[in-house]
Parts: C-alpha cells; sequence; structure tokens
DNA sequence: CCTGACTGCCC
DNA sequence: ATTCTGC
DNA sequence: GCAGAATGGGCAGTCAGG
C-alpha cells in the first residue's frame, strides 16, 4: 500500500472539519484509516487528535500560541503584529496560517510530504530541548510549513497546539475503527473497553489492523499503564441524587491531587512486568528506574501523566503493602500534621514538582485516601462491584499514617446524605462523592455511577455571589471568535481608593444569546486606553477596554490568594501562606446575568475580603 | 545568576 | 475545573 | 445524555535575554 500525502491527509481533515454530524465523521474517518497502512496509521491517529503520542507519553512540544505566532510570521516574511492582529480576527492560527501560505510568493515548496514524513519532522521539533531550542524550532517549524500546501499548513499548524478543532476526539475514532472492520455496537463498545485500559489509539488500530478484532482480546490490564479514570456527574440537588442512586455510599470530596497508583511485586525476584521501562525506551525517554529491591511502583495523574518522580513518600508506602500487585485509585492532599487540618489546594499543588521534591515532601507531608482498587495479585477487578472492590480494599493493611481507605458509608435517604454532607463541609472539605455499590469501575466514563455533590451546588459557592465590573474584553478563540469575545475582566470596587481592581477573567457561564448581548452591550463603552482608575496587571491586558458601566453578577466556588489579581491588595488581611501583596481572585468563575446596576454598587474589596475570612472558618 | 514570558498540567 | 451546544 | 469545545486560577519548569 502507498503511504498516505500529507495533502491527502490534509482534504480529509477539511471534509471531517466541515461535517457536523458525528454518524457522517465516523463515516469519513473510517474510509481514512482503512486507507491507511500499518506503518503510518497509528501516526495519522495521533495527528487526528492533535498529538504525536498517547496521552500517557505525552511528548511537550514547548509550542504553543505565542511561538506559533512567531513561526508564521517567520515562515511568510510577515511582521508579527500584522499576524497576531489576523489571529485575534479569526480566532484560529490554522486559519491564519493556510491565508499566509496562500499569499506567500517566496521559492520553497518542496515536492509532497507523505504524513508520515511530517509526523517524524514534528517529532523530532517536539523533542528538541535546551540552550536554543525556541529559535531551532521556530526555524524548523517555519521551514516544515513552507513545504505544505495552503491546505496542509492549515492543520500542520494546529498540531503543536494541541487541538485540530475538527470536533471529534478519542471516543468517536474509536466508532471509527469498529466501522472500519464491519463492526456494529458490539464492537464499538468492545474496543473502547479495550481503550479504557489501553488508553492509545494508535496502538489499538495498529493490532487490529495487523490481527483484527481478535487479536485486541490479547489486551489486558496492564501494571505500568495507567487506566483511564472514572470520573463523577454533578446533579443539582441531594434528592435527586438519592432517586437516581438507589442503593449508594457516601465519602468525603477531598480537595487534592488525583493519583492512580500501580504496584508490582517480584517473583522469583522477577518483576512480573516490564513494560513500563521497555515503553520509556521506545520514546527515547530517560526514565529512571524506580525499583527499589522487588517493588516497582509508578503514579499516574487524572491526564495518566507518570508523576511517580513526585512522590517519593507515597512510593515508599506503598512498596510496604503486602500484596503481589495492585493498582488503586486515590486522591492525595498535603496537611498540616500539627493541627491535623487538610491545606489549600494550592499547597498541595507544590508537590506537583521536578526538583527538591524531598525538601517539599517534609514541608508538605500527604495524606493519600483510597478509594477504588481496579487490579489485585494479577487480577482485574474492573468489572466487580464497587462494594466488592471497597471490601477488597479494605483487606489492604493500609499504614493510616500516609495510605488510608476514604470514609465510606452507605446512606439511602436524602437526609442521611444530608448529614454527612454536613459533616465534610464542617471538616473544611470540598462536598462528598456517591456512587452506585452495584456499578464496575467505568474506566474513562464520566456518568451517574459516580455523582459530585460539591459546596458550590447549594445554589451558589460563596457566601454570595459577587457584582463585578466589566474592565474590558479578549478576543474569542475557535467558536467564540465570531463574537468578538472570548472572555472579560471583572473588578470589584474599592472606594477608599476610587479605583477598580480585577478579581477575575470570566468566559464561561454565558450562552450564545448572551456573547452577542455582551457585544451589543460594551460596543458603546469601549475606549482606546485603559482607564486611569483601573488597578490591572500587565498579564491580563485586554484586547479591548471599557469605561465603567456594565455590571455582571458572577458566581464562583471559592474566593482565593492570587499573585495577578489586585482585588484587596494591599489590606491587612490575615492569610495563611500567603506573601504579602498578594490580591484576591475567584476560583472557577463564571457569569450569572447581566445587572443593572452602577459600576460605583459593584461589589466592594471589603467584602470580598470579608467572604475570604468567612470561607477560613 | 536572575527575571519574565511562555508552556503544560493540576483543579 | 464550569458551562453551553449539537446530535 | 454524550461528546466536544469554549473558557477560568495558579503552580512549576524551560528558555531567552539582561
Amino acid at each position: 500500500m502507498r503511504l498516505m500525502k500529507f495533502s491527502s491527509f490534509a482534504r480529509c481533515l477539511r471534509e471531517l472539519e466541515s461535517t457536523a454530524s458525528r454518524k457522517e465523521m465516523v463515516g469519513i474517518l473510517a474510509e481514512l484509516l482503512k486507507r491507511s497502512s500499518e506503518e503510518e496509521v497509528g501516526k495519522i491517529c495521533y495527528l487526528c487528535l492533535g498529538r504525536l503520542a498517547p496521552v500517557y507519553r505525552s511528548v511537550e512540544f514547548n509550542v504553543a500560541e505565542k511561538t506559533m505566532l512567531k513561526v508564521l510570521s517567520f515562515s511568510f516574511g510577515v511582521r508579527e503584529d500584522e499576524v497576531r492582529s489576523r489571529y485575534k480576527k479569526l480566532g484560529d492560527l490554522g486559519s491564519v496560517a493556510e491565508l499566509l501560505r496562500g499569499e506567500y510568493r517566496g521559492a520553497g515548496r518542496g515536492g509532497d510530504l507523505e504524513v508520515a514524513e511530517v509526523y517524524n519532522e514534528l517529532l523530532r521539533i517536539a523533542r528538541d530541548s535546551g540552550a536554543g531550542s525556541q529559535e531551532r524550532k521556530v526555524h524548523s517549524l517555519a521551514a516544515l510549513l513552507r513545504k505544505l500546501s495552503p491546505l496542509g499548513v492549515r492543520y500542520c499548524a494546529r498540531i503543536p497546539l494541541g487541538q485540530l478543532r475538527l470536533g471529534f476526539s478519542d471516543v468517536t475514532l474509536i466508532e471509527a475503527l469498529a466501522v472500519m472492520v464491519g463492526g456494529g455496537k458490539e464492537e464499538v463498545k468492545f474496543i473502547r473497553q479495550k481503550f479504557n485500559i489501553r488508553p492509545d489509539v494508535g496502538e489499538i488500530v495498529r493490532v487490529i489492523k495487523l490481527h483484527g478484532l481478535e487479536g485486541l482480546k490479547e489486551v489486558g490490564v496492564e501494571i505500568g499503564t495507567p487506566i483511564l479514570p472514572a470520573l463523577a456527574e454533578r446533579m443539582p440537588t441531594m434528592e435527586k441524587i438519592v432517586e437516581k442512586l438507589g442503593e449508594f455510599a457516601v465519602e468525603p470530596k477531598m480537595d487534592g491531587i488525583r493519583l492512580q497508583i500501580h504496584l508490582n511485586k517480584a517473583v522469583n525476584g522477577q518483576p512480573l512486568v516490564d513494560s513500563l521501562e521497555s515503553q520509556r525506551e521506545l520514546f527515547n525517554e530517560q526514565g529512571s528506574k524506580k525499583e527499589s529491591p522487588g517493588a516497582l511502583v509508578c503514579i499516574f495523574s487524572r491526564r495518566l501523566d507518570d508523576v511517580t518522580d513526585m512522590f517519593p513518600d507515597v512510593v515508599a508506602a506503598v512498596q510496604k503493602l503486602p500484596v503481589d500487585s495492585a493498582i488503586m485509585d486515590g486522591e492525595a492532599i498535603a496537611y498540616n500534621p500539627d493541627t491535623e487540618e487538610f491545606l489549600p489546594f494550592q499547597e498541595t499543588m507544590k508537590r506537583k514538582r521536578k526538583y527538591n521534591v524531598a525538601q517539599k515532601a517534609a514541608e508538605l507531608p500527604l495524606k493519600v485516601f483510597l478509594f477504588d482498587l481496579l487490579f489485585l495479585n494479577g487480577k482485574s477487578l474492573l468489572e466487580t462491584a464497587f462494594g466488592e472492590r471497597r471490601r477488597l480494599l479494605e483487606k489492604l493493611v493500609l499504614d493510616g499514617n500516609l495510605l488510608m481507605a476514604a470514609r465510606h458509608t452507605k446512606v439511602n435517604s436524602a437526609r442521611k446524605l444530608k448529614k454527612l454532607f454536613d459533616l465534610y463541609i464542617s471538616e473544611g472539605l470540598e462536598g462528598v462523592m456517591c456512587k452506585r455499590l452495584d456499578s464496575p469501575y467505568q474506566a474513562g466514563a464520566r456518568n451517574f455511577n459516580w455523582v459530585k455533590y460539591k459546596r458550590s451546588a447549594e445554589g451558589v459557592g460563596l457566601p454570595d455571589t459577587v457584582d463585578g465590573l466589566v474592565m474590558g474584553y479578549y478576543a474569542g478563540r475557535g467558536q467564540r471568535a465570531k463574537f468578538g469575545v472570548g472572555a472579560f475582566l471583572a473588578g470589584v470596587f474599592n472606594p477608599q481608593k476610587d479605583r477598580f481592581e480585577t478579581i477575575a477573567k470570566v468566559g464561561t457561564g454565558l450562552t450564545d444569546d448572551q456573547w452577542r448581548e455582551f457585544s451589543r452591550r460594551v460596543g458603546p463603552l469601549e475606549v482606546k486606553a485603559k482607564p486611569a482608575e483601573y488597578c490591572v496587571a500587565k498579564e491580563l491586558e485586554c484586547d479591548a477596554w471599557l469605561r465603567p458601566g456594565l455590571v455582571v453578577e458572577i458566581d464562583a466556588d471559592e474566593v482565593t490568594c492570587s499573585p495577578v489579581h489586585t482585588a484587596a491588595r494591599g489590606l491587612n488581611i490575615v492569610r495563611t501562606g500567603a506573601e504579602n501583596g498578594a490580591g484576591l481572585s475567584l476560583r472557577f468563575p463564571r457569569l450569572v446575568r447581566f445587572r443593572d446596576k452602577l459600576p460605583e454598587e459593584a461589589t466592594t474589596v471589603e467584602e470580598i475580603m470579608e467572604m475570604y475570612r468567612m470561607q477560613q472558618t
């Protein structure tokens, strides 16, 4: 079979981009996969998804928006501010690149590259690092783009940004795999199950091409290969949760970092699995061995990043577990051993690091609350009911110091649920997780087997919503480009200084109609320069500034200390662990509605401080 | 050797 | 993370 | 109800440049 040309691939992507129906997309994708040969089909899958490798071995490009502007400028000899202004208007670097390529009259059209050649070059560029690498990346990407057709450039330029914006992702691609082999719903389900335990579409399609669906049967849960984590849905009220779940258990929801922990002990001095290391070699990584005598531990984040090196304390504790092999799901959170209090998410995040790991581990000891067991002593438990998985989890002898089982209470009424919810909130936790006792571990799925109910679900996350002044806005990308807005900057009023200080950017909560309304309302307020009474960090510089006029109601989950937002900065606040000069901001801000209020009637910095104090207790 | 812009990944 | 939209 | 695509705050790491 001939290798596919990139131009041909690009035409297929254009067809996909202009297709809205998922059914049709599946058909087009199936045809594309059928047309590609074994050697290239994996690469084609990754490229389709805007990647170069499966998520769990993600290749960091270290090239994104800003660098791509430079690439386009350099590649097609257009001033950078010209590229930037086109980008602001179109909201998509692929479209900008395509136009510039079309207008480009310079030499440099090489022959028609194959998809695999483009892939290989992108991978080479991504892997470049160290001194001078940024410049080399810009030059290499620019040279690559010049070798492609305008349509090829459109998609090639989007790949380093990690998304092709074609309207499909992993799941749709899997459906296409099933269709490729002439399968139906059953086959989709089968392939998806395999994908959940081997989240690598490229690998799965290679297996199917070589050995058919039969070959996929060999794929099982493997220590060292992450399983897609199960995710929780949300519901508006506790009554609805009880109604929906029937018999379920309640666990506290901790505000930490999700960890999937794999353990494999040696049998007769032989590690049961060596795939982790061999797979790393395949991708030329310098993965250091983490085996202490006989026990391999690896830890994955929610997005399947290998974070083993960041948690040596967890590794040590897990190695002591009296089992041959296991995969556990849990949440890690930093705590203060003197007060026994859990620390805010921002503190836990400091444990996610590459350097000074041991020092930080001592400063910020962790608790890991295990809440699920997916694999034990060589056997997958994914199909085992949650109640039984939980029973097995409790039989593991956890050390009770770092490793603990999450508290777990069977519940069948809204009254009991409410009681537990109140208890956990009083302990300063985020809320509760409600889990069906009879459900399997639904890897990769966000569904109603698990339902989260957070503090913020109680109508509002904060003691009250915030009325913020809209100070300016930012150009939208992708589908937001047509509104001319993608997000806006909101501020609160400081009456002492008679000025507005920023508290959040807001980019969600508006319907398409509200975005249009936003544009209408904001038009008459536009001014050329930032008003003098606005106190804004330079990182938050808006694309368009507005004089005071529009006030909006904003909800959020929490008020947090901020290194960039200026709200209440300089006021004497008692803050744990925050440096002087920090302001306040909102966590997960979203618009509730437009208000008809005067700018001076916006929430004041004192009121924000009061909200901040209230949540501390 | 330090700082700031940028990137990627946690939520 | 939250939220909205099209299928 | 699912899949996908917009968007948030904030942390650490990388690299360029003073």
